[in-house]
RNA sequence: GUGGCUAUGGUGUAGCGGUAGCACACGAGCUUGUGGAGCUCUUUGUCUGGGUUCAACUCCCAGUAGUCACCCCA
């Protein structure tokens, strides 16, 4: 480095990850398991650019989180350029773009990395990754159950158990025929309320009640009642009796239902989950970690059957959630459930006089032939040390080759973890390597 | 974007207005073809820039980053 120059920092970029190997393989763990539950119900994969233009976002998000919530800048042919804030907006261009050439319904997913521009926190960073999974073209409830499903599924194939997590379930229509026709709001307070509503578990009891009695008005005791119901059934029973067969009321039920019938009974009724999309248009659901110290949604979705309109097409009825890398490790990491890591390369041949070397390097070329990921020390270490180096690298097997190994076209192959040997010849290795 | 707290080897942490310790990790050795333990030795640090002071890692200010809350939530 000449004088006068400063020096680079090594830090990573305000709010964004360096994955290191070890980081990296808990990433790819994730989206590995990710990726295999979802192909199970059939879902395909699909990506995109990171950058759209910004009149995606505007069209649909308004001004403001345009300018303070995304990365948008100007290119050099004076377009506006956004760093994609999500993936919704860009499935449903998608699909919109190639509407009469697909056939519906699609099961498509992605997991594209999304930034915004904000204040980074512990699970919040500037950039994330995220499995997003939407089903297009049905309006049947069952698509709800289906993709409810596919959450639990996946929660369970990283190993936890159904009381470790729970569903929680609301539906667009039913908070805007509370807000709107049971409690007769104007646009304006039942927006308010919409939003006291979704912070009501961050503020105490007498806060929430003297703020909502403010907006609410006369119809606060019904308010309090329904608002604070333990479960759906008290939640209906403190309707008015001609509203209990609400449109929203009888989706809810029946999703509930669908839900116990495939074995999915940790699903709760929840009439403050609310979610911060407009594009909401039915059943909106998050998964939550029961553990009290983590109590972020692991998952989020709902049904968004009019998102296309901004394009000018006509409705497709979706459903869709996404999932967060960065929430799903937190949740992993507490339950203690990420898998011990092993390397990929699976035999590492420590060398034990220089003169092999060349014997070793054909070894090698034939293993890799027949499959096998292989790694050579040309250290001239001890051959001790480089079986340490094996072992500290996770490589599950090590072979020396030596004069005698040249000479006998013997092989003892070792396995770390239990330290057994076993003799082989070259064809033979394959063989237990795999095992 | 606003406010609070924090910043010491690679990692995790002590400490003091006057020569920065410890643990683990890393490297070398005890061990000439078999690792994980133990022992010995070595390398590595006060985030950046200003200010106060005879003297600043320590006190003050600013920046940067992390973290928490607000905002917002994909």
């Amino acid at each position: 480095m000449s004088e006068g120059t400063k020096k680079l920092s090594t830090d990573a970029y305000k709010g964004v990850r360096d994955f290191y190997p070890s980081e990296m393989a808990i990433q790819n763990y994730i989206f590995a398991t990710w990726k295999k539950v979802v192909e199970k119900f059939g879902y395909q994969e699909y990506t995109a650019s990171v950058l759209e233009p910004a009149e995606l976002y505007r069209a649909k998000s308004g001004e403001e989180l345009i300018n303070e919530q995304t990365y948008t800048f100007t290119d050099r042919g004076e377009r506006e350029v956004t760093l994609r804030p999500e993936m919704t907006p860009t499935v449903a261009r998608m699909v919109a773009s190639k509407k009469r050439g697909l056939s519906f319904p699609l099961r498509w997913y992605s997991i594209p990395n999304l930034f915004r521009y904000e204040q980074p926190q512990r699970g919040r960073l500037r950039e994330h990754w995220q499995l997003n999974v939407d089903l297009f073209g049905v309006k049947s409830l069952q698509v709800e159950v289906e993709v409810i499903s596919m959450a639990v599924e996946i929660l369970r194939a990283f190993g936890l158990t159904d009381t470790q997590f729970e569903v929680r379930l609301n539906n667009r229509k039913i908070v805007n025929f509370i807000l709107n026709d049971v409690l007769e709001l104007s646009t304006e307070n039942s927006h308010a309320l919409a939003k006291l509503i979704d912070r009501k578990a961050k503020m105490s009891v007498e806060d929430f009640n003297k703020k909502a009695e403010a907006i609410v008005g006369l119809k606060s005791d019904l308010f309090k009642t329904l608002i604070n119901s333990q479960n759906f059934e008290n939640f209906i029973s403190a309707l008015p009796v001609p509203l209990r067969a609400h449109e929203g009321i009888v989706e809810t039920q029946s999703v509930i239902e669908n839900l116990e019938k495939l074995g999915i009974t940790n699903v709760r009724f929840d009439q403050t989950l609310m979610r911060g999309f407009d594009y909401y248009t039915g059943t909106i659901f998050e998964v939550f970690d029961t553990n009290p110290d983590n109590r972020r949604s692991v998952f989020g979705g709902g049904r968004y059957d009019d998102l296309l309109a901004i394009f000018g097409q006509e409705k497709v009825p979706a459903v869709g959630f996404g999932a967060g890398d960065v929430v799903m490790k937190d949740l992993l990491e507490t339950y203690n459930l990420l898998p011990s890591q092993q390397s990929n390369t699976k035999l590492y041949i420590a060398i034990a006089e220089e003169s092999a070397t060349g014997f070793a390097q054909d070894l090698a070329q034939t293993l890799r032939e027949a499959g096998i990921s292989v790694a050579l020390d040309y250290s001239g270490k001890k051959i001790g040390d480089q079986i340490k180096y094996a072992d500290k690298n996770k490589i599950p097997f090590v072979t020396v080759i030596g004069a005698s190994e040249v000479a006998s076209g013997q092989f003892k192959i070792k396995h770390l973890e239990t330290g057994v040997e076993a003799t082989a010849l070259e064809s033979e290795i394959a063989k237990i390597v795999n095992r």
